[in-house]
DNA sequence: GCGTCCAGGTCTACC
DNA sequence: GGTAGACCTGGACGC
């Protein structure tokens, strides 16, 4: 970190049952900059835009039932610069959401009581809806190489930079102001471009609003449609997107989950995706929260052997 | 090193 | 409402 940023320590408490690192690893968000992974120092890092446009670059570390957070910036932070850092970190890791209910229809089901037993069903997101939107769609009809690729050129390019080669991800003003010609040959957007200038227009102008989507109170079938009213996000992006806002009505399903759903049901076989519809309609409102962690559970049996 | 083919979701035109 | 084709890239593969 260069020597002329600020260092505050922050401290976030933790809700009770609640696992740092299973929320940082619960889908690949936690791999896409400005999120970043230290294994070594065992510490997870995010630089965040304050509203007033301050970078604070944030590493987190868990200690008992609380999370150390060493926020670093170019000036010392006012108390409300250090309260907005410490609420876009706890909406990133959803430390406000209550998973009782969760939890406790997971105890009826024999095959899901790992779920409670450890605590899952916290998905990382990013500390405004505008980026959990804008990646979503570099996920689409590519690679995780390419939406990585993506990501960091939009970073690169168009981020505006803390310290040492450090950007935040760029306002919908940055990404609005680019040409589509540039989007594709600098950020490799590819036919994607005009769909993520589109979207970084209407949100710029106040048109969209997609940070009221996190507390909407529309139902999510009418939430969904709001989504899928934005060119480039098809059933697919729409309904992993739906996730992040704290909607689990969706499997979002893509060649991925179907391989892997094929691979632990049907051994390999090619399934529908009405079976797999009909297979997840009795888990309700919480039916696309299981599917996700059912699908993705032996990434957690790695890392966390000892479940 | 080069060319070809394929996988990956979404949009649009068409039936 | 359903379907086919185009979109664009990285990676795998064969030569």
């Amino acid at each position: 970190m260069s020597k002329q940023l600020t260092t505050a320590k922050l401290a976030l408490p933790l809700p009770d049952g609640f696992d740092f690192w299973r929320t940082v690893y619960s889908h690949g968000w936690c791999s896409l900059l400005p999120f970043r992974v230290d294994k070594t120092l065992e510490t997870f890092s995010r630089l965040l835009r304050l509203k007033d446009g301050t970078l604070v670059d944030c590493t987190m570390k868990p200690f008992k039932n609380r999370l150390r957070v060493e926020a670093s910036s170019r000036s010392t932070l006012t108390k409300a610069q250090e309260l907005e850092t410490v609420a876009l970190l706890s909406t990133g890791l959803r430390l406000g959401e209550d998973f009782t209910a969760f939890h406790a229809e997971a105890r009826k089901h024999t095959e899901y009581r790992w779920i409670a037993r450890a605590g899952v069903g916290r998905l990382l997101r990013a500390p405004k809806a505008f980026e959990d939107l804008i990646k979503m769609m570099c996920t689409t009809n590519c690679s995780w190489s390419l939406t990585t690729i993506m990501t960091n050129n939009l970073i690169g390019e168009l981020g505006e930079e803390l310290s040492d080669g450090l950007k935040a991800f760029p306002t919908p003003e940055a990404i609005a102001g680019m040409s589509e010609k540039s989007m594709r040959k600098t950020i490799r957007a590819g036919y994607r471009s005009p769909y993520i200038i589109e979207c970084a227009k209407r949100v710029a102008s106040g048109e969209l609003d997609v940070e009221s989507w996190r507390t909407s109170v529309l139902s999510t079938e009418d939430l969904f449609h709001l989504v899928r009213n934005v060119k480039g996000m098809g059933p697919y992006a729409a309904g992993n997107l739906l996730r992040l806002l704290g909607r689990y009505n969706h499997l979002a399903l893509d060649s991925w989950v179907r391989t892997q759903y094929a691979r632990l049901h049907y051994r390999g076989r090619k399934v529908s995706d009405r079976t797999i519809e009909r297979a997840y309609e009795q888990y309700g409102r919480w039916r696309g929260l299981f599917f996700w962690l059912e699908m993705t559970r032996y990434w957690f049996d790695k890392k966390f052997p000892d479940w």
